[in-house]
DNA sequence: ACTGATCGTCAGTTTTACTGATGATTACTC
DNA sequence: GAGTAATCATCAGTAAAACTGACGATCAGT
């Protein structure tokens, strides 16, 4: 029908820059996933997982503000990082109204194996640039989405 | 609770490829959702727009196959062209399971608005970061998702 | 003519995230 | 101090999006 063969970068949407973070995250998520989800984490959990590791214990509604996730979105998340033994809910002394989310060892023993995994991920979906251009992409994304 | 503010980027997340991405493409989106709207177009119907006016007439499977859609899915996204009269459903006189999808004028007038849009979202989404690092970020997000 | 594949469509399902309401607790106001 | 308003986690119901599997119509190859 026409000269175009079926997975080729369409050329009116090549410039378009919705499009290609798009296909960018859908091509990263693709190779994350799998590896992921064999040690027992989707995307959002894994993500959950690595604030708490680093940013020690958090409410639930503060670590959802800060993923940007809502926070009955959060209850399913933490759920499931709570019934794999990653994440244990105590109550927050100060608040007893709140959670005071904390990564336990087997959460950052997991983690570490995730880490490894999504840098591997990372890895083959950049390898076709060059190293200096990965880091500097990183910047340029970091930058766009600073508040 | 600690001292982070709740619209940071979280430092545990700021490496991670698979945030980046996702967190800029929901920024862009956000920007150029509105603009579109107001024309008549969400984004996917922006997207296929773009396509027909560029590759000529196109079944709807292969218009599909073009931007990733499911072919179940491009049957909602067309009938929204059409039914604001930006696309027209001729049959493919070769194939006449198929159609010959076509953006007729009025389609072309609205997309070139909509691409006007589209690079304003894009200008105002790229603005913190210089002009020259902009090109370049197309670029390499084109060699990443590029087959 | 016959078989198997493909095109567009639809009904139904799954997934995902949201709105709005709830009980429990806290902070504010007087 | 009592009363009111706000916040935390949760849940039920809803909305949006994309998929599965089926269908009739058409095509390609035998």
């Amino acid at each position: 029908m026409n000269e175009f063969s079926d997975d080729t970068l369409p050329p009116a949407l090549s410039d378009r820059l919705g499009y290609l973070l798009g296909q960018a995250h859908l091509a990263h998520r693709r190779r994350a996933e799998v590896p992921l989800a064999s040690l027992g984490l989707g995307v959002k959990e894994f993500g959950a997982l690595s604030v708490l590791a680093d940013e020690g214990p958090l409410s639930q509604q503060r670590l959802g503000k800060r993923m940007r996730v809502d926070r009955t979105t959060m209850v399913a998340v933490v759920d499931e990082l709570e019934r794999n033994g990653f994440v244990e809910r105590e109550r927050d002394p100060d608040d007893r109204r709140a959670y005071a989310l904390r990564a336990n060892s087997q959460g950052r023993r997991v983690l570490r194996r995730a880490d490894e995994a999504a840098r591997r991920a990372d890895a083959e979906f950049l390898a076709p640039i060059p190293t200096a251009d990965r880091r500097q992409l990183k910047n340029l994304l970091r930058r766009l989405i600073s508040p």
